[in-house]
DNA sequence: CTCATTCTGATACTCGCAGTATCCGATACC
DNA sequence: GGTATCGGATACTGCGAGTATCAGAATGAG
């Protein structure tokens, strides 16, 4: 692709770049996502057009630090077997909740996402990834015949993570590792018991 | 308890009452949480104090609506099994997000039990008072042999209470009924299958 | 070097809306 | 009849997002 034709006047400053997402993932992370413009510049130290010249929106703003804040890489567990694995994933899963401050953020996060589409779609594509990056974990579990191969994985993630979300979101205190990872396992049926119907 | 003294002077006027509430519900059915109080007062036909009267600030108005709103009580089904009482409860959970109206506004409901805690209150009250009300059903299942006298049941309900409200919050398409129940009775374990460690 | 252009910080302005205050007429208790 | 509250209407206050403007600095074009 051509180069694109070179800028003509000054250029913007990369140092006002990053005092910007300083402050505002500062900003965010002790007192939320109810902070003004005026607020970020100050605490920046940077004019306020320079933020608006950044972000159109406040939204724009916040949509952006929220992605960065969101995309944290999770290592990928290898313990030999599926409920081994699994509890590492879900215990990382919940780890986020145990942080007071991070919990706070993520239930704005969410509820953000509840009201903004654009939100929504920027959080699902972030966990989705998330997730995918973990099915090493699946896939190896299928070839060892712990898992079926006909698993929904979609379900199975969703599952835990909407357990974590809903409880977090709703302030109830996050279940233990160890019992989610049998019901997904196992469900909540007797041991080998065959349903009648 | 000794009477309340009695109010002194005009006695509010209960039709003033009920169009403010039915003003409130037709707006957040067609254009979510975002209206003003102006056109709650413009739409009830009232005047903008007597809204305030009732309701000294907006946040107290919505709660109450989004009170009122989800406390809609549901059929407790008896089909003769686990299996088949559980896809009905699904079913019914899931009912919600397949209204596009409907769907929007618990997702901003929801949203709203992000960023406020009083409201996360509310809706964390409704939600489990209405999962209890379908416990009979576990209870049943229990003395028919279909479920671990010993299960978790708060981890159960949240379990596809969570499903839901995270696709729902998200724009994920629903699962499917039957892979839900599925999920939930038996897990993604192979059938019979005992794990090794 | 000079000029045009775009950055930077600063300040002032517009606009929408929640919440408050005030008026006047109506209604109800004492 | 006196007084307190409700009802509708309207004006005012305060806050914060977004816009406009300005003077000074930086940078590329000619």
């Amino acid at each position: 692709m051509p180069t694109s034709p070179s800028p003509r006047g000054r250029r913007p400053d990369p140092a006002v770049d990053e005092k910007i997402r300083a402050a505002v993932l500062a900003l965010l992370l002790e007192r939320g996502l109810e902070m003004t413009m005026d607020e970020v510049a100050a605490r920046a130290g940077v004019g306020r057009a320079s933020v608006f010249r950044r972000y159109g929106t406040k939204r724009d703003l916040l949509l952006d630090t929220m992605g960065r804040l969101l995309d944290v890489h999770v290592a990928i567990p290898d313990t030999g077997s599926l409920a081994g694995d699994l509890r590492q994933v879900v215990a990382d899963t919940l780890a986020v909740w145990r942080d007071d401050r991070l919990a706070a953020v993520s239930r704005q996060v969410l509820g953000e996402a509840g009201r903004d589409p654009e939100v929504a779609d920027m959080v699902r594509t972030t966990m989705r990834e998330r997730m995918t990056r973990s099915w090493v974990v699946y896939d190896r579990a299928i070839e060892r015949g712990e898992l079926r191969p006909d698993a929904d994985l979609w379900l199975l993630t969703d599952l835990f993570a909407g357990l974590v979300v809903y409880r977090g979101l709703l302030g109830i205190g996050p279940p233990g590792v160890d019992a989610v990872v049998d019901a997904l396992l196992h469900g909540f049926a007797p041991q080998g018991g065959v349903e009648q119907h």
